[in-house]
DNA sequence: CGAACCTCCTGCGGGC
DNA sequence: TGCCCGCAGGAGGTTC
């Protein structure tokens, strides 16, 4: 489910209900695994502690607790919502964070295919699920050059390149369509043939998209809600993500689906070459 | 080695 | 209406 924008909008919300004093009073745990047994006693050892911060680093979120982080995934259908008083549990909720002042935390992930982990601080940079992972794209780092380095060298598509979280990371299977025709590019061209003009679009052409995503709080397809239960809006700006069959909004000619390495892969002949 | 494929899991929508 | 199939926003492991 869950790429850049909508783990981003998780971390705010997150942010914003924990305020600035709350507590981790007690973590429960209503099953032992998601896609992994999760580190229990290593997460009870954060019990009673303030968090500090909320992070987001790539589809990451890491909750900063004075010892420890707790580091979640959402995978596909990963969500976390805040409950005010008695909380009616559904057969999906898996974890509760219970809070100061009779608030609690819920982890919800139908699929389990999310993660929940503990990382020490000193861990940060050389934990086994974060240490792989590549620029982050909206940070000034992630250039064309940078990214030219890994499409000259490369022969896979350009929608599996964007897609591979050890050379950018956030960009899903929605974000890599609308972020390919912004730029005007066709998600089965081999890496090393998209041209460098083509690739200094690009770079824009993923910042704009997940900023503007950023913005209207993410992508609501099924699954996705904010940490209030409440969908995000920027469904209703796809231009090419999941409209295979309609028109495309600039030229008129159909959009198509095409599989690649097994993944819908949404795109507009005509204004992607 | 890189790239494609398979797998984990549940729910849902479409087709028959 | 009801059942079955295919597919879904991720990503790590396996295979070729």
């Amino acid at each position: 489910m869950p790429e850049l924008p909508e783990v981003e909008n998780t971390c705010r919300d997150l942010h914003a209900g924990l305020g600035e004093n709350s507590r981790l009073e007690k973590i429960e745990f209503r099953r032992a695994d998601l896609r992994d047994p999760m580190p229990k006693k290593k997460l009870k050892s954060l019990e009673g502690q303030k968090f500090l911060g909320v992070a987001r680093r790539a589809k990451y979120i890491l909750l900063k607790l004075e010892n420890g982080i707790m580091l979640s995934h959402l995978g596909m259908t990963g969500q976390w919502r805040f409950e005010k008083g008695p909380v009616q549990f559904g057969i999906h909720d898996h974890v509760a964070l219970r809070l100061s002042e009779g608030k609690t935390l819920v982890f919800r992930d139908p699929r389990r295919f999310g993660v929940l982990d503990f990382v020490q601080y000193e861990q940060e940079n050389s934990h086994k699920r974060l240490k792989h992972l590549g620029l982050e794209p909206l940070d000034p780092e992630f250039t064309a050059e940078a990214l030219t380095a890994h499409a000259k060298k490369s022969t896979a598509p350009i929608k599996s390149l964007l897609m591979n979280q050890e050379i950018v990371v956030g960009v899903g299977n929605i974000y890599v369509a609308e972020a390919l025709f912004r730029a005007g590019i066709q998600p089965r061209r081999p890496s090393r043939r998209v041209k460098q003009s083509e690739i200094e679009k690009l770079i824009p052409a993923i910042r704009e998209i997940l900023q503007k995503a950023i913005e209207q709080g993410g992508s609501t397809i099924r699954d996705y809600r904010r940490a209030d239960a409440s969908e995000g809006g920027f469904q209703d700006f796809h231009q090419v993500y999941g409209r295979a069959g309609e028109e495309c909004r600039v030229c008129n000619t159909v959009i198509r689906n095409t599989v690649i390495s097994g993944r819908s892969s949404f795109w507009c002949p005509k204004c992607q070459s």
